[in-house]
DNA sequence: AATGAATGAGATTTCATTCAT
DNA sequence: GATGAATGAAATCTCATTCAT
C-alpha cells in the first residue's frame, strides 16, 4: 500500500466522520462523502467494501482513540482522585466538544442505538474485546484502592462510564465536580492508603 | 372517535413499539406494522400521518409512561433512600426488561441518537417540556434533603438519569445496590433530618 | 326519485363544480366533495357511479347552461352587431367571472386538455351532438347575413368560439370592443340588408 | 457536461414529449418514459429532479421553439398580410400536426388548463417573461401598420393568439384563409403605407 | 487507480372504491 | 339511505453498488 493510498483512506474516514457527526447514518450518503473528498463515488469503494464497512471503521478508530487516551491517563498511576479528575477533564475538554461523540455517546456502554442490525452487529463484534480489555485495566486500577469491599468493581466501572457519558452530553460547567464529589464521597471511605 | 378506532390506534402503536424495539427505524417497514396488525398498509395511514408520526407518538407515549411511574414514586414522599431504591427497582424490574427502552435508553438524557433529523427534531420539540417538568420535580424533591450544599442539584439529577440508564442497560444483579451505596455515601453527609 | 334525493344530487354537483374550478381533476378528492356537502364519502357513490362520472355530469351541465344562454340570445333574432354584442357581453359578464369556465375554457373548441383519457372520451361522446346542434344554429344565423360569400361559415363559427374563449380568459376591459370591430370590419362588407 | 449526457437528456425529453402528447400528465408514468428510452427509472432522475421538473422543461422547450419560429417570421419584416400568412401557414403546417401542441394549445393564451397546481405555477413562473417579450415584439410589429388608431394592440395580439390556437385545433383546410380575410378586412382600413 | 452513468429493488404514501353495519 | 373504516394497487423517488471506460 502506497503512501498516497494510505492518505486517501485517512481522508475519506476523516470526512465521513465529520458527516456522521452531523447526521443519521441513513442521511449520510456515500456520494456526500465522495463529494467532500473531491473524488468520485466509485473511489470510496476502492478503499472500503461498503458504506457500513466505512462507518464501522470510523467508529472503531474513534473508540480506539478514546481508549488510548484513557489508558495513557491510567498509566500515569496517580492517586484515584487525580486520575478521575484527569479522565473527567478529558471528557469535558475533548469528548464533549466532539459532535461525533456527543451523537454516539454511550458507545462504551454496550453499543445499541438506532443502527441497522448489520452495522450494530459488526460493531459489537469488533469493539467487544477492546472494551473488555479496557474494562479489566480499569477494574484492576480501582482494585488498587479497595480491599475487602462490598462494592462490585465491575458495576463501579459501568457506572463510571455512564457518568462519563453524562459529562460528555451535559453542558453544565459544574457537572464534573458534582460527579467527582459524588463518587469520592463514598469511595473515600474505602480507599486504601496507597 | 369511536371505541373501535381507539382500539385500532392502540393496537397499531403496540405492534409498532414491538418492532421498533427489535430494529432500526429504517428497518421497520410500515408494511411490517400493518402485517402484524393484520390490516392493510393504508389502514396505518388512517391513524397516523406518516411513519415518523407513528414513531414519535409511540416514543412520547413510552416516555410519558416512565415519567408517570417515576412521578408516582416521588409522590409517595418516602425518605431519600427508599425513594431511590424504588426508582432503581422500577428501572431494574420494568425498564431493563423492555427491549424498546434498552434500545432507546438515554432518552431522558437529552435525546440525540442516530435518528433522521426530522424525527429527532419532532421528538425534541414534543418531549422537551415534559422532561423539564419532571426534572423540576426531582430537583425539588432532592432539595428537601439538602440545604446550603455545594452540590448542584441539576447536575445531580442529570447524573441520576445516567445511572438509571446504566441500570437499565446492565445485566448485573448488583448494579442497583452499587449505585445506591455510591450515591448515598456522599449524600448522607448532607442529608437533613426530615 | 324523491325530492330529497334530487336536492342531494344537485348539492353534490354544485360543490364538486366549485372544487373543480379551483384545482386539477386529480387534486380534487372525492372525500373533499363529500366533506363540503357534509356527507360521508360513500354517499357520493349513491348518486354517482364514479368520480369521473361526477366530473362529466358537472361538465355537461355547465356546457348545457352556456348553450342554452347562447340559444336565448340567438332566438331574440336581433341584427348581427347586436347579437354579437350580446354574446360578447354574456361572456364578459358571466363566463369570465366563473372560475370553472376560465379553467375549462375552450371546451367548445373541441375538448382536449390534460384529462384522463377515460374522462376526455366520455366528455367528447356526451357533448359532441349538443355542440354540433348549436354550431348548426349559429351557422344558420350567420347565413342570414351573407349570401354567395367566399367565407366559410363553419370556420367563422370556429373562430368566433376562439374569440369568445379569449374574451373569457382576458382581463382586458376593451377586448370585447376590439373583437367586435375586428369582426364587423370584414363582415359589414358582406352583410345583407335583412 | 459531456456529449453523452447531453444526448441522454435530449432523448428523455423527446420521449417524454411524445408520451405527454398522447396522455394526461398523470397517465404518463416515469417508468413509461424510462421504458421508451430503454433505461432504468433511476436514470430519468439523474437528469431531472422530478416528474414535474421533466414536464415543465419539456413544456418550456416546446414553447421556446414556437416563440423562436414566430420571431424568425417577424424578423423577415414583410408587410402585414405576408407576415400573418406566414404565421398562419406555420401553425397549419407545424403546430396543427403536432399532437403535443394540439393537446396543450392555448398555452400562449395565459396558461391554465387542468394541471397540478405545482406544475401550473412552475410553468407560469417560467414562461411568463418569455411570452411577454414576444407579446411586446408583436405589438411593436403591429404598431408599424397603424397610427392614431382606436384598436387596442394588446387585445389584438391576444385575439391573434386565440385565432392561432383555433387554426391549430381545427381540421378545416380553409380556416387559415377565413381568419386572414377576417382580420385584414378591418386592419386594412388603418394600415399605413409602409 | 479513478470515474460517474446506470441500475433496480424497494420504501413511503395516496385515494377511488367497497361493503358491513 | 347513509356511513366511514378498510382496502390494495400503483406511483414517485432514493441511493448503495457496479462496471465499462
Amino acid at each position: 500500500m502506497t503512501d498516497q493510498s494510505v492518505r486517501r483512506r485517512e481522508q475519506i474516514m476523516k470526512e465521513a466522520r465529520k458527516l456522521f457527526a452531523k447526521k443519521d447514518y441513513h442521511e449520510v450518503k456515500v456520494s456526500d462523502v465522495a463529494k467532500k473528498c473531491r473524488v468520485a463515488k466509485g473511489t470510496v469503494y476502492l478503499y472500503f467494501d461498503s458504506k457500513s464497512d466505512l462507518f464501522v471503521r470510523v467508529f472503531i478508530q474513534s473508540i480506539d482513540h478514546i481508549i488510548q487516551d484513557i489508558r495513557k491517563i491510567l498509566f500515569l498511576d496517580n492517586d484515584l482522585r487525580t486520575t478521575l479528575m484527569n479522565i473527567f477533564d478529558y471528557y469535558e475538554d475533548s469528548v464533549r466538544k466532539d459532535d461525533y461523540f456527543r451523537r454516539f455517546g454511550g458507545m462504551h456502554q454496550g453499543f445499541s442505538g438506532n443502527f441497522p442490525t448489520k452495522v450494530a452487529n459488526k460493531i459489537k463484534k469488533s469493539i467487544f474485546s477492546r472494551i473488555e480489555d479496557l474494562e479489566n485495566e480499569v477494574v484492576d486500577f480501582l482494585g488498587n484502592y479497595f480491599s475487602g469491599i462490598e462494592i462490585n468493581l465491575r458495576d463501579l466501572y459501568f457506572l463510571l462510564v455512564a457518568i462519563l457519558v453524562a459529562i460528555a452530553k451535559s453542558d453544565s460547567e459544574t457537572i464534573k465536580d458534582t460527579a467527582l464529589s459524588l463518587i469520592l464521597g463514598e469511595l473515600n471511605k474505602h480507599m486504601l492508603n496507597k
